[in-house]
DNA sequence: TCATAAGTGTAACAATTGTTACAGTTTTCG
DNA sequence: CGAAAACTGTAACAATTGTTACACTTATGA
């Protein structure tokens, strides 16, 4: 295990105890790979025969990271795996490239093998599922709103999402507040940060918000969601 | 299994046999719910404690509950699994409500059952996280598609995904031909007919592409590949 | 074959968002 | 504290896309 110290941390094992990943991994038929800085390490269209799993260094690409990833072409950081979504999907051939950023250590784990793990160890099995589903909560919820058109639609959206369960429909003046700042927010959305400044406005404006340093305050929630148009 | 006819052709389970697919089912602790039209089957912020396959109707998701404020997510149709990534996923409550768009059966089958029968029916489980695998994949691609800002570079995305693996990137005047017709193809980006047509010709004019019977003949891919533009 | 439906090309105008620039406010940190 | 940085509000203008309408072409089926 010296030889691969950082993947301590991947989440596919995030719970497990040393002794716990020390038995798992060192039972496993893997390899190591050493990649310098902008090698190639898997091309669009390979087959996915083996879990990879990022040792060491960063790579660039285009797919998601678990959670907050974004789909621009961003740095993954090690320890992260680099494709557990086609190892087993129908269609298992790599969407894009995967360019080493820097130099970099690939843990390489034969399908066959990550398998034989699953049933060896049910934990690492949930780790692997919930590792995925949890990809697909990240993006579903993503594309959804992407899929609203209108920034003024995010936003209610977003506001929305951020209501209390406890309040009820017909609570007024709720105060909601993001943990992100209005520039972070306008990159959230994929919208430019001046024309997030003006929808938000337009929407004090038309008394659907208030904003103030305690975050916004949702005058009228009923009117606040039928503001969310998908199309 | 005469009174859930209609999950036979669960993805989960479509490569089983008849004998295999009796087998797992009889040996499973589940339930079969009835819904009317209109009923709700699940409340958006419910723990998922149990996999949901819709056996029989359709289903809508909603983001909100409140009348007025509903937008529908999708319609999912029978038999088809429910709710699968978030069964495992850390974040294990629904975002959505699904409610019932026609009288509706629901197989449910709690989470240690399920948990039971990845043991039991390694094929099962290859289904199933092959079947979240394939979820993943989907909405990647589908959100790539999303987060391109202009209908040039959506079409330029499209239509460099078509060229054949053969073809090397030099190769001029490539013939790819969509399974779509314009209309659905506008529909796929998620943009009005009309200003689809109007960057078709707007790219003829440029001459990046050309259309003809035949489909689209990419004049220059470098060029065309140069047009798609994430932000 | 011919009537009808479906699909496509185009134009004028409206609506929305992006870009750029700048001023005012708040936060951070030496 | 006070300067610098980060953040926010706003405006003018450009770019892109949506909406609506209509003519034309192609496919379909009685």
């Amino acid at each position: 295990m010296n030889e691969i110290p950082d993947i301590y941390g991947c989440p596919l094992w995030a719970d497990f105890t040393e002794d716990e990943l020390s038995d798992l991994i060192s039972g496993t038929r893997y390899t190591v790979i050493s990649y310098k800085k902008g090698d190639i390490i898997v091309t669009q269209g390979d087959i996915c025969k083996y879990l990879y799993i990022l040792a060491k260094g960063s790579v660039r690409t285009e797919m998601f990271t678990e959670e907050g990833g974004t789909v621009t072409i961003a740095n993954i950081p090690s320890p992260h795996p680099l494709a557990s979504a086609f190892l087993f999907a129908d269609n298992n051939r790599f969407p894009v490239d995967v360019i080493a950023e820097e130099d970099c250590a690939v843990m390489r784990i034969p399908k066959d093998e990550v398998l034989r793990m699953f049933t060896l160890y049910p934990k690492f099995l949930s780790r692997y599922i919930a590792f995925n589903s949890n990809i697909t909560n990240f993006l579903s919820s993503k594309l959804q709103l992407m899929t609203i058109r209108t920034i003024k639609g995010k936003l209610a959206w977003y506001l929305c999402s951020l209501i209390p369960k406890t309040s009820t429909a017909t609570t007024r003046n709720i105060i909601v507040k993001p943990d992100m700042n209005q520039t972070e927010l306008a990159r959230f959305f994929g919208v430019a940060r001046p024309s997030l400044a003006r929808t938000i406005s337009e929407m004090e404006r038309d008394n659907l918000i208030k904003t103030g340093r305690e975050g916004f305050t949702i005058i009228n929630v009923t009117a606040l969601k039928e503001s969310i148009q998908t199309s």
